[in-house]
DNA sequence: GCGACAG
DNA sequence: ATCTTGTCGC
């Protein structure tokens, strides 16, 4: 949590760039050590000024759901592209500190290294968290990929500015790809695979699916 | 100037 | 992301 601080005053959109920039610098793009056991899934749902944030996490072998929590925050930033995660966030990290259990991994709802400037939601949230993320993204921000074949499993790789950043990944025969990116401290075989894990039978992973799931479920029982 | 643009 | 019903396709 030794970034905390950075978000604490209103930032301009130089004051934000800089962050990334700077951040970007310490972002390690290396194989996870081990194996995964428990892992989790974040997602937020909005309603006029406020947000609700869900975290599920999961048994990696036998996708079990393990714990569950959440928490509601208004929201003081608007939406722009390339700096979602100043927007997601605090309201994300109010329900971290909920959590009881210690996931190996975190999944977002967003990019990860498929960056501008190499920080999207799961890579700047690393810093945060100091734990390895993968960034799970139902489009595209920049980067340029050649389709992917169309069977499950099929993948192609993003390149922007000659370098790869991402992954095109069909996660079932013949559905829009889903776009993957290692956050940090994590590669891109790894995020592969993990991701692969929780691909059963919908478009998006089961590990965000179901924090998705969870977010709109809240929101309709009143909380938000 | 024009097109692109995570959630 | 959010506002919203029916409907085309496998």
């Amino acid at each position: 949590m030794k970034y905390k601080k950075i978000h604490d005053f209103e930032l301009t959109r130089e004051e934000m760039i800089l962050i990334q920039e700077k951040l970007s610098q310490e972002v390690e793009i290396i194989s996870y050590k081990g194996v995964p056991k428990i892992v989790s899934g974040v997602d937020l749902s909005f309603q006029r000024d406020k947000a609700i944030a869900v975290i599920v996490t999961f048994d990696y072998e036998s996708l079990s759901l393990i714990d569950l929590t959440w928490a509601i925050d208004f929201v003081k930033v608007s939406y722009m592209p390339g700096f979602l995660a100043f927007r997601e966030l605090p309201i994300f990290l109010k329900a971290w500190e909920k959590l009881q259990c210690e996931p190996d991994i975190v999944f977002f709802d967003g990019q990860g290294y498929a960056h501008p400037r190499r920080m999207g939601l799961a890579t700047h949230a690393s810093f945060f968290i100091e734990k390895p993320t993968i960034g799970i993204a139902k489009s595209k921000l920049i980067g340029d990929y050649v389709e992917p074949g169309y069977k499950k499993g099929d993948y192609s790789f993003l390149y922007h500015k000659n370098e790869k950043i991402g992954i095109v990944l069909r996660t079932k025969d013949k559905v829009k790809p889903i776009f993957i990116s290692p956050g940090n401290w994590i590669d891109f075989r790894d995020s592969l695979e993990y991701t692969l894990n929780f691909c059963t039978k919908y478009r998006i992973p089961e590990i965000t699916r179901q924090a998705h799931l969870y977010t709109q479920n809240l929101k309709e029982r009143g909380p938000l």
